[in-house]
Parts: C-alpha cells; structure tokens; sequence
DNA sequence: TGTACATCAGTGAACGCGCGTTCACTGATGTAC
DNA sequence: TGTACATCAGTGAACGCGCGTTCACTGATGTAC
C-alpha cells in the first residue's frame, strides 16, 4: 500500500548555475544562493529523516557549507524553519491548482490536491502546523505564502456561492479546511487505517470523505 | 478571547495517599505510585510549557525524584509520552462523552468535546498525534485508550444509522473524525483567526462548523 | 583601466548546555521457614 | 514472632553526544575615484 509512502517535495533547488564567472561554480568561495540550499536541504532531510533529525548542524552540512553559515542568512533555527514552511505553503498551493485543474468538481479537486500534498509530503505538512505562525512574530513570507495557500481555498468558495453572506462563506470555508485538514492529519497519523483497511487509492477516501460535506 | 488558553489535565494524581503504614508519606523511600505521579508530572510539564520543554530529566525532577528513578517504571522516554498519550484519550473520551451528554443533539456533542478537549489541553492533544501509534510497537496501553476513545464516534455514529452498510458507517465516521480533528487542530494553531476574528465561543463555532456535515 | 577600500559571505574552533541513558550502589519490602 | 534472604524501587555520579550559537578570522566581491 502506497498511502504513507513520503515523496521528496519538488522544491527550488539552489541558483549555483547563475554564479557569473566560474567554470567550476564548486570552487567559488561564495555560494551564490546558499538561502535557497538551505531550504532545500532542510526539505530534504524532513523528507527522508523527519522533523526529529532536523538540525540547523545537519542542514549546513547537507548544503555543504560550515555550521556558522546559516547565520549569515537566518537569525537562527526558528527563522530558518520559518522559511520552509512558507517554501512548502507555496508547494501546497501549487498541488491543490494542480487537482483543481485536473478535477471535474473543481472545488472538490482543491481538496483532494490538499490531503495529497500531506500525503506526499508528511514532515514538511506537519512542520507547516508548527508554531511559526502563533509566535511573536511570524515572518512576512511565511504569511504571505499562508495567505495565499487560503487563498485558493476562499476563491474557490466564494466563486461557488456567490450569493452566500460574509458569515456563511466563513463557516463553509471552516468547514471544508477542517475537513481536509482534519483527513490528512488522521492519514498520516495511520488513525483511519482500521478504517480503510487495503484501500490504497487515497484520491479515492478522499472524495468519499468530502462527498459528506454539504457545502 | 478565551480561545487559546491552555488548561491543566485532570490527570489522576499520585496514590500517595494510599501507602500503608506512613503517618508522614512523604518519608517513605518507595514512592507508591511513581508511574503515575510521573504521567501527571509530565502532563503538567506539557501544559505548562509545552512539548519542546518535556524531558525525562524534567519529569522526574518535578516528581521530586532521580533522574534514573523513571527507567524502573518506563524502558524510555518514547515509553512513558506513550503512557502520557493514553491518559489523554482516556480523558478525551471523557470529554467527548460529558458533551454529549449535556447537548441536545448527542452525536454534536460527541465533536463538541472533541473540539473543546484539544482546545483545554493543546500540547497534550498535539503529542497524542505523536508517533506513538505509527512505531514499530505501539503499547497496547495506547492502542486500548485510542480504540476506546474511537469508539465513542463510532457507536453514535452506529446508532444514528442502523440501516446503513459498513462501508457508509466507516466513510461517515471518517468524515465526521476528520472535520472535528481539522477544526480543532487549525483553532490550535491559530489559523482559522482570521476567519471567526472576535468570536470566542468555541463551542458555538463548533456547531456552526458540523453542522455541514451531512452525515 | 587600476587601485583602495568597505562590505559581504564564507571558515573553523570553541562555548556551555541539557539531554537520554547506564552503572554500581543501597534502602525498603515481602516471603519462606 | 523472628530471621535470612531475594527482590523491588530508589540514589547519585558519570558517560558521550549533538546541539544552537558566538567569535575572530579571511577570501571574494562591488564600488568610488
């Protein structure tokens, strides 16, 4: 069965090849776009090692830079993370346009791109519910990215009930989020695994969960 | 707002009071019931401040006790969060019971309580999404407390539609888990602010949120 | 075009820290006779 | 009831570890003149 099986998030890899002069880019001293190899490899390590053997150590080393580095790019660990959460809030957008697009029920095809996104991606899905919003201070790319990610979300809604009020488009869109949210959460905690026993087509469970909904 | 504030686990304490012959309990070399007292400490540890500050070391030192003193009653860490996570389902199928008990429409209650025990204990609801069901062994102390809590959904879930077939049941179930656990995970984070901005009953959002399900 | 210089983005060593876990130990308890 | 002894459940010290972060440094780059 392929429900839990994490897939590697297609994210921007590092602008090496635009470095001006260099022959061999590998032996510039300077990087030319260590920002972005450090999310990448941060994504990296979440995808084959999980959140637990995410250090800020561990990802210089991946990028293949020394350990101070980071800091040259991110005030520390917290901003770093922040970081690929919004990276993967982009990602996740990309894959509920994606379903949207390829779907019949449009609507029904953003939440399905939703659940898949955690499917394939399931460190970086659980990092994005980490606490880089609720801090302080969250970082405007992380908003931005959230921001959009929803906003594919309300668009979509709105667009299907164009005489809703203010209130019911809320309480729908409520209602929808916490739905797919809620499945690939109980997925890829393996909760609803008694439930679906030998069913493998997650597509599937997810048009039948979201068939409920009567939104 | 109300929403976000966390409140201590009604975890049983300790069986001091049960020790034999002790006038002054607290003399004794042998504990009682450290397994228990460690369970709570590390419940308060939780609700306190949160899962990044829980450590073994920690829960012994606020159980009044040596660090090594723990690995008498668990084999590791991963052992006693384990223990830690069942007591939540215990007290979550309590919640969700309480609720459904004092709600017009029992099956809203039963998410009702769903909602408002993640919301009273957010860092333990958060780690009983741990991995501690999905290792390699999960304790059956765990598996036992998740199943009986599982199926509090399922029997009104059950209830509520005697005619209708395993595979509806399973998918109704699966829908109403999902929207519940969604909703109570997104509050969490604080990601559906935006949508219920001065709104601070939680319950009252809860219903508006299920009762879209047309389950 | 050449040079001086400020700034940027790396390096490598070191800091202190708290952690999970192990160990040999000892005090308390329960049981057989 | 008393005693010997096995077992249980604590203690305190120590282990090695990887971590986040800081520091003084240096090589590379861009810019003003």
């Amino acid at each position: 069965m392929t429900l839990y099986l994490p897939v590697s998030l297609g994210v921007k890899r590092s602008m090496k090849s635009t470095v001006k002069k260099g022959d061999n880019p590998k032996k510039n001293y300077h990087h030319g776009d260590l920002r972005g190899a450090l999310v990448a490899a941060a994504s990296d390590i979440l995808a084959e090692d999980g959140m637990e053997k995410l250090s800020l150590r561990g990802v210089a080393r991946r990028a293949g830079v020394s350990q101070a580095a980071p800091y040259h790019h991110f005030e520390n660990k917290h901003a770093l993370l922040s970081a690929v959460a919004a990276a993967g809030f982009v990602a996740l957008r990309a894959s509920m346009k994606k379903h949207a697009a390829e779907s019949e029920d449009q609507f029904q095809g953003v939440g399905v791109g939703y659940v898949m996104f955690a499917m394939e991606n399931p460190a970086l899905f659980r990092l994005m519910q980490g606490p880089y919003f609720s801090c302080d201070e969250p970082s405007p790319e992380l908003l931005a990215a959230g921001e959009a990610s929803r906003g594919v979300l309300l668009d979509n809604i709105a667009a299907a009930y164009p005489d809703a009020s203010e209130r019911e488009l809320r309480v729908k869109a409520a209602a929808s989020w916490s739905i797919v949210h809620g499945l690939a959460t109980l997925l890829l905690d393996g909760r609803l695994q008694p439930m679906f026993e030998g069913e493998d087509d997650v597509q599937a469970i997810a048009k039948a969960v979201t068939d409920l909904l009567a939104v």
